[in-house]
RNA sequence: GGGCGAAUAGUUCAGCUGGUUAGAGCGCCUGCCUUACAAGCAGGAGGUCACAGGUUCGAAUCCUGUUUCGCCCA
């Protein structure tokens, strides 16, 4: 096997990792828990690429926190989306020749559960395989009958509030799903329609009317004709009456400020059963309401002849027969927003009808200034624009739906007396009459009217839990901002109505998942592959961290399956560079951890571990604090002070910086950035160059145990920064190190560690790293074939740099592949060669007869202009007096050793050019 | 109509409180099967930071306006 498979690896971890039972929250723990609610999805069909980067996010924070020592608890649940399911369940019934409403209320929900297990089966396979550390033990659904008891607590304690009431309101119907809906799930979308000028004659006979619509079909349900009271040329016909054509019927002429004298013809068709505006301006003049559709968009008898007809057969029926009345003067065209129902795209039609209504402005205000205090954060901020404009423009919720598939409304008519009972069962007699006559609300609750519960219906509201006392407030939601409305807000506004606290304390909100095109993946559209196969053919771990590392921070990204190679190729990468390390470990003959060997504690305060510690001086007592604070037992083989070498001490000191960035990152929650360090710090430092750079040492029995030991306690520290985003892989090679014990999944997360020790190596480290890439660099250039080794003179200002580099030539001479590489000072140049410079070091590349010498004179030439484009510029910038007044003191102090420096690069280039002249 | 976001290499995006010669992945070009890795290694080309003004010693970054694209709300 030469390539990492994850097949097999992944799945067995997981169950590995649940039979443990690691992911209930540690109870043994003591410090703030760390819970998360994960935004329950849809039972409608399977998860998207959306719901992948969301519970990867979470899945990276929970684990993250976990390692950090904190109780972590993160609750899985589903939500049943009532309207959505009902119609999942609809067509399907349909297919096999059914229909909902002949089949019955009992058989219709029979088949809807069904379904709900079925794709609930199909999401919880597709969450474990992504490797989510859900507390399955704790898992809620919606529509279960601890969250259903839920919801009827929280209607009744609302509606004992006065806060939920009942009224023939105008709401947003749609005519296909035959349900209210409310105003978030009405789509606005932009569609060419006219508008048409329709002449009503006065009833007196002396003139007529003009107004515009684009619905000429409502007509039918008009009962005034509005004109602004001030307009000054229509006021005079407030309270006469016009004939409304194809009607027998005679409305009047109102004045209200709803008219826009410049708007149309200033005169407009009031229609308060069909129209949200016209509803209003009809409850200020009490106007009759005339419904002129029934629920499936078909005239009614109200429409006359027209009744029967389609809403827009009608429109057409009604514009011909105007037209040929000669009572249509004109048709404008008209772009315009229409309202879509966001489930089924069919067009909303208002409706007047009886629903339940959520009285919001009271709600909203604890939610308001929850955020506005900064008790709750949104991330990225400015969301907090977004919600404070919709909590300040609030509206009453419609929270009732015409549907089967739901929570019941827990309200029982009388049916011998007017009592209207709310209560969590069936009551036996109405308390008002005794009769024992009563019927339920045939209708159900919104389905957010449950999710907004999330954060505490799962935890065991109303019961006083246990888990309500630990676990509640949450400490963070993660979901995307499309449903702040829904969702978001809501919660807030439950939270702090029943409980009286904040649902959590932070809100992250991940961008949308798009496809190549920049659509929104949906199951629809079917532009969503199944994340199944992406697992299967990258593995799980390849897909979160090519989810997590490339997308941007709360913006929305594209998806294509070329980006998953990333991950996939990464994983590889370290798969690789564990086999290479552990193949010397064998060879070195070391012991692993012994059989029963205690686990390291569950934090590593680096800080504490490391105090007083001396790399420089005690080197091998560092390291094997070190080692035993990540393994828990000492090193097998002990090292000397001097056994950690150049490269070990860069490398191990450039890893420990990584720690407190990769920290400070996940505080910033900005999980791109910090999972990109530390694959950088991985690739690019550890295997091209630390790797390579113990190569020898780990073919030598001399030098192998302290460079192995070295390398496997780097692995082991990458892995516990790697594994909140790649857990299997990561926890697979972590039981492939022969010291580490246990699970790296509850293994302690390091952080803490402070200034980054061996800055003097490290230092060293990156000028054999700067000078090795000018080598490779001259080497490609001239055309140097690979195989051949040749002579390298690095040549320094003086005897004092010449020392140190001398010690470091060896090294490299490995990574350039010189054969040979002096260090000198003075001296004439050695020519011919090929000269390039890295910071003060002249390098040269002693090449007789090899170079071809214009190539070499333009390809320095080249550099030189360059060179010199910007040494003008930092001259000029230095020359300005107003800079150097300005300017903090080390960025003039950083320009001019920069000057200096490449004022003598700069000189070497000319230097070198005059000397090919002569040659 | 109001609000928000985006515009940086062929492409997808980083670039956080202004301060080296603007970075990375993918793609492209050149050379390498160097006994961990061709899902790899080394090297390279490629950018007037959408446009126009302004603030500043200094702007991809801050301000104003314009254009294009996307989203949300009414």
């Amino acid at each position: 096997m030469s390539q990492y498979n994850p097949e097999g690896i992944e799945q067995k971890w997981y169950a590995a990792w649940e039979g443990a039972g690691l992911f209930a929250p540690d109870e043994d723990l003591e410090g703030d828990p760390f819970v998360i609610t994960l935004p329950p999805p849809n039972v409608t069909g399977i998860l998207h690429m959306g719901h992948c980067l969301g519970n990867s996010i979470q899945d990276t924070l929970i684990r993250w926190a976990r390692m950090r020592g904190r109780p972590a608890l993160w609750v899985p649940g589903t939500d049943h989306a009532s309207i959505a399911t009902e119609q999942v369940v609809g067509r399907q019934m349909a297919a096999e020749g059914l229909d909902k409403r002949s089949v019955g209320r009992e058989v219709f929900l029979e088949k809807a559960w069904a379904w709900k297990e079925f794709t609930h089966g199909r999401i919880t396979q597709q969450i474990k395989r992504l490797g989510c550390s859900l507390d399955w033990s704790r898992e809620a659904f919606t529509m279960d009958e601890a969250r259903n008891r839920a919801v009827t607590e929280a209607f009744i304690r609302l509606r004992d509030r006065g806060l939920i009431y009942r009224d023939m309101y105008l709401v947003n119907w749609c005519p296909h799903c035959l349900t209210a809906i409310s105003d978030d799930e009405v789509e606005y979308r932009e569609l060419e329609g006219r508008y048409w000028h329709l002449t009503y004659p006065l009833a007196d006979g002396g003139g007529s009317v003009t107004v515009a619509t684009t619905r000429p079909e409502t007509m039918f349900g008009d009962t005034a004709v509005a004109v602004h009271p001030n307009d000054p040329e229509r006021k005079h016909l407030i309270g006469k009456q016009v004939r409304l054509p194809l009607a027998d019927r005679v409305i009047p002429i109102i004045g209200d400020h709803h008219a826009d004298p410049e708007k149309g013809t200033g005169f407009v068709k009031i229609t308060p059963a069909h129209d949200p505006n016209d509803f209003e301006v009809g409850r200020r003049h009490d106007l009759p309401q005339v419904i002129c559709m029934t629920p499936q968009a078909v005239m009614n008898e109200a429409a006359g002849a027209f009744a029967g007809m389609d809403r827009y057969e009608c429109r057409k029926a009604v514009v011909a027969a105007l037209e040929e009345q000669g009572l249509l003067p004109r048709i404008e065209k008209q772009i315009h927003q229409v309202g879509h129902h966001d489930r089924c795209g069919n067009i909303i039609e208002p409706y007047l009808s009886r629903q339940w209504f959520l009285r919001m402005d009271k709600l909203a205000e604890p939610a308001v200034k929850a955020v506005q205090d900064g008790e709750i954060t949104l991330f990225p901020e400015r969301w907090v624009g977004v919600y404070h404009n919709w909590m300040g423009n609030i509206r009453d919720w419609c929270i009732s739906r015409q549907l089967w598939w739901g929570h019941r409304i827990p309200v029982w008519y009388c049916q011998d007396c007017p009592a209207e009972i709310a209560a969590a069962a069936a009551p036996g007699a109405c308390p008002e009459c005794g009769s024992q006559a009563l019927v339920q609300d045939e209708d159900v609750l919104d389905t957010w009217f449950s999710s907004w519960l999330w954060t505490f219906s799962p935890l065991g509201w109303p019961d006083d839990t246990a888990d309500l006392k630990k676990y509640h407030p949450t400490s963070l939601l993660v979901t995307a901002a499309d449903i702040i409305f829904f969702w978001v807000a809501r919660m807030v506004m439950a939270s702090y109505e029943f409980l009286g606290e904040k649902p959590f304390g932070e809100v992250l909100f991940t961008g949308i998942v798009r496809d190549e095109q920049g659509r929104k993946m949906s199951k629809s559209l079917g532009n969503s592959p199944d994340p199944i196969d992406l697992i299967d053919k990258y593995g799980a771990d390849a897909l979160r961290c090519s989810l997590v590392m490339l997308t941007p921070t709360g913006q929305d990204i594209f998806f294509s399956e070329a980006t998953l190679e990333v991950g996939r190729n990464f994983c590889n990468k370290i798969f690789q560079a564990t086999k290479l390390v552990l193949g010397a470990w064998d060879e070195a003959g070391l012991p692993g951890a012994p059989a029963g060997a205690p686990l390291p504690p569950r934090t590593l305060d680096l800080g504490a571990v490391m105090a007083g510690c001396d790399w420089d001086a005690r080197g091998g007592e560092a390291f094997g604090r070190l080692w035993t604070a990540v393994f828990g037992g000492p090193p097998p083989a002990e090292l000397g002070d001097d056994d950690l070498t150049l490269e070990d001490r860069w490398s191990l000191g450039t890893l420990l910086k990584v720690v407190d960035e990769f920290q400070a990152n996940m505080e910033k929650r900005r999980l791109n950035d910090a999972s990109y360090l530390v694959f950088n710090f991985f690739r690019h430092e550890f295997c091209d160059w630390y790797l390579e750079a113990i190569k020898p040492r780990l073919r030598d029995d001399a030098g192998r145990p302290a460079a192995v030991q070295a390398a496997v306690l780097q692995l082991g520290l990458s892995y516990k920064l790697l594994h909140p985003v790649m857990p299997f892989i990561t926890e697979e090679l972590w039981s492939w190190l022969p010291p580490a014990t246990g699970y790296l999944m509850t293994s302690a997360m390091p952080e803490n560690a402070g200034p980054a020790p061996c800055a003097a190596e490290r230092e060293r480290f990156e000028q054999v790293k700067e000078i090795v890439g000018v080598i490779r660099n001259l080497r490609n250039e001239l055309g140097v074939p690979p195989g051949k080794r040749g002579r390298a003179v690095l040549r320094v200002g003086g005897p004092e740099a010449a020392g140190p580099l001398l010690e470091d030539a060896s090294m490299i001479g490995l990574l350039a592949k010189m054969e040979q590489v002096e260090v000198v000072h003075g001296g004439d140049d050695p020519s011919p060669a090929g000269v390039g410079v890295a910071g003060t070091v002249q390098i040269f590349l002693p090449m007789a007869g090899l170079v071809d010498l214009d190539k070499e004179r333009s390809r320095l030439q080249k550099e030189l202009e360059k060179l010199e484009g910007w040494l003008k510029g930092c001259e000029a910038k230095l020359a300005n007096a107003k800079f150097t007044a300005n300017a903090p003191a080390e960025v003039v102090e950083q320009q001019r050793s920069l000057l200096e420096e490449n004022r003598a690069k700069a000189e070497t280039l000319r230097e070198r050019l005059s000397a090919m002249g002569r040659d």
